[in-house]
Parts: C-alpha cells; structure tokens; sequence
DNA sequence: CTGATATTTGACCGATCGGTCCATTATTCG
DNA sequence: CGAATAATGGACCGATCGGTCAAATATCAG
C-alpha cells in the first residue's frame, strides 16, 4: 500500500482554529506569541506548524474563519422577508451596544483590528478586510434598496452612499468603542446617524 | 560649583522627536524596533535612552507631541469667527480627502492608530486618546452650538450627538481609509453625514 | 506481530527584542 | 591647563521571537 493512516491527530484541527481565532481576535497579530499559542491551545508547536502552517498563515486562516462565521449571520440578519429598514437599525444598535460592553471593547471587531494593524503592510490581510467590507457594503445597500421599495425609505436618497456611511461609522464604532469608555458617545453616534434613514 | 554644563547635546530632541512620531505613526508601536529608532533618528541608543527614558515613555512623548501640533490646528479651523458650519464641513472632508490620498492612506490618524493597537491594554495611552478624543468632540459640539446660534443648523438638532457621531464616523474614516482604496467609499461615507448637518 | 507512516514532545536554532554598561569624547568651570 | 560632568558609540545582557529538527510514540495495513 502507498498510504496509511498512521497515528490520529490528538486535537480537533477545527475547535483549535476556533481557539486561535479568538486569541489573535483579542490579543491582535504582533502582540500574540506562538508560546501563547502553545499554552492557550495545549498542543505542541511543532502541531501547529504541521496543521496550519506559520503564523501568517495561522492568522489569515482565523480571518477566513471569523468570516464564515460572520458573514451568514449577517447576511440572515439582513435578507429576512419583511420590514428591511428594522433590521438595518437593529445592525447598527447591536454594533453599537456590543462596542460599549464590557467583553466587547476588549476584543473590538477582529476584520476592523486587522484593518488598523496589518492592512496597511500585509496584502493577504489587506484583501480579506477588502471582502468583507464589501460584502457588509453589499449586504446593508440591499437591505436599504429593499427598505426603498417598500416605502420605508423615502425616495431621492443613495442606498449605496448610506451603506458606506454606516459601514464606516461601524468601524468607527469598534475603534471608539476599545479605547473609550462612554458608553454614551457610540450610543449618540448611532442613533444619529440612524437619523439619517427616516 | 555644584554643576556643570559638561558636554552638549549633538542633536536636537525637539526635531528627534518629531522624527520619532513620523515613525511611530507609520508603523505603530511593536513594529517599531530600538534600532529602527536609532537608524531613523542617527542617534545612538544610549542617548535615546538617556533624553526620553524606554520605548513606552517615548511613545508617550511622541503621543504629546501629536497632540500639540494637531490640537492647535483644530482649534484654530473650527473656533473662527463668521459661518460655523462650512468649518465643520470643511474639516470633515478634510479628513476623507487625507484618508483617501495615497500618503494618507498608510499612516491613518495617530490618535485612531493608538487606539486600536495599545488602547485596551496601555493605560496611560488610552488616556491619551481619550483626551484628544474629547477635545475634538468639544471643538466640535462648540461650532454646531454657534452654527445652530447663527441659524446655520436647524432648531432640534442635538449638537452634542452630531459631535460625537461625527467623531466616530471620522475614527472610521481613518480606519477604511488605511485599508480599503476605493476613495469614493469614505468620500460618499463623509458626504452622507454632513447630510445630517443640513 | 512487524513495518510504514503520521503526530507529538521538547530541545534547539539564529535572530532580534528592549535595555544596560562602560570606556571614550567633548564641553564648561575653576 | 586640569578636574568635573554629561553625551556618545558600541559592545553586551538576558529574554523572547518565529521556526525547525529528531527522537519517541501512536495508529494504521498486512
């Protein structure tokens, strides 16, 4: 035979990722060592090098990850049937409430931490931010096309142009939301520009 | 004598740490080594030491020094006497046309840059940013308060809330301004907001 | 069981990190 | 001119970085 199974993987390769994820998520790229890693995931570094390759690597792979994660719930959250302009609203709020709690201003947005630390430098890093702003851009403006012919929106306004305003003011949400600790200042950026879709 | 003049300094630490901002602000504070510092400046690492103490002190010091120059500028552009709003439009704009231009683009806003990378864990440079952040606010809601005075910006308007949305919304800015380049996404983002001033 | 293969463990690698120390050099005071 | 003092350059420090390697171990086919 050319192949056998040989010994089984001590770990699941999945839950591990997950794992990782959300330490790179909290602790950021530079900041989080492979000695962290060993000790946060209980497995050997020669493993983590076998399964998942460098740390580079390791790192875009837990982008991927987030983004499987996010994406769908988004989209669900976004595309139900219906008023489509309560969804929208109920997106920013929860960004927003999230921002302002305690667990989430340490960990912020993991695509918004990787824009500020590495987009500028790491391409591979940079693309993978670039998707995923598209598609929450395509996600919100298609609600907001919706919320349009639905009459929820008034007419004359750009469903594009407002997807980019908000999709900005979350990232701006997810920056002021790790540093300040007014829970207020995000609350009255929301709803302002919430103000903007009446 | 109790005190001598002794030998004297052969670089000037007002210019040097002006250099180490520019640093600082293009690559953050872990991508920035002691001896990027001293290649950068020309300045031995000893004297580095000797004139502004360890790499966190100096990131502190260059955070003031931002600080200095940049609150000043601000102040001057949305505090002048005559229309208020056109300042504040000015100033956003402003803001979208830096983060889209190719120099721009790669360094973001210090303050915005801080905040992501060392706020959640670095006390005294989140105070830091907090305090810049509250004094743009304050600029800010001072010139849509004399904006709304002079009739410039309707009644019912709440000037504090559209000061703070415009906060976060240009921390966003800077933000997908640095990965993102598409210029007409924070462009129409800006544009989208100052909407709200109409 | 035996041989083949894949995983695990932990020691180990050179490079680099922030920071220190000291001999040398330049400056001012008496 | 010395004596005192501070700045300089560069060797040096222990610690840690990302990454590799080989020996030990576990699981498969036959």
């Amino acid at each position: 035979m050319v192949f056998d199974m040989a010994r089984t993987k001590e770990f699941d390769p999945d839950a591990a990722l997950q794992s990782v994820l959300e330490l790179f998520w909290r602790r950021g790229y530079q900041a989080t060592s492979l000695t962290d890693l060993v000790e946060h995931l209980g497995i050997g570094r020669a493993s983590i090098y076998a399964t998942f390759g460098s740390k580079h690597e390791l790192y875009l792979k837990a982008m991927d990850r987030y983004g499987e994660t996010r994406d769908p719930a988004l989209l669900a959250e976004l595309s139900r049937p219906g008023p489509a302009l309560p969804a929208v609203r109920a997106v920013v709020r929860r960004f927003a409430a999230e921002a302002a709690s305690s667990e989430g201003r340490l960990n912020g947005c993991f695509i918004t931490n990787t824009a500020a630390e590495l987009a500028p430098h790491d391409p591979a890093a940079a693309r993978r931010v670039e998707i995923s702003w598209e598609h929450a851009e395509t996600l919100l403006c298609s609600a907001l096309v919706r919320a349009q012919a639905q009459g929820e929106l008034p007419e004359g306004r750009d469903p594009r142009a407002l997807a980019r305003m908000l999709l900005v003011l979350l990232q701006g949400i997810r920056i002021v939301g790790k540093a300040s600790n007014d829970p207020a200042r995000v609350r009255d950026a929301a709803e302002q520009a919430l103000a903007l879709l009446d």
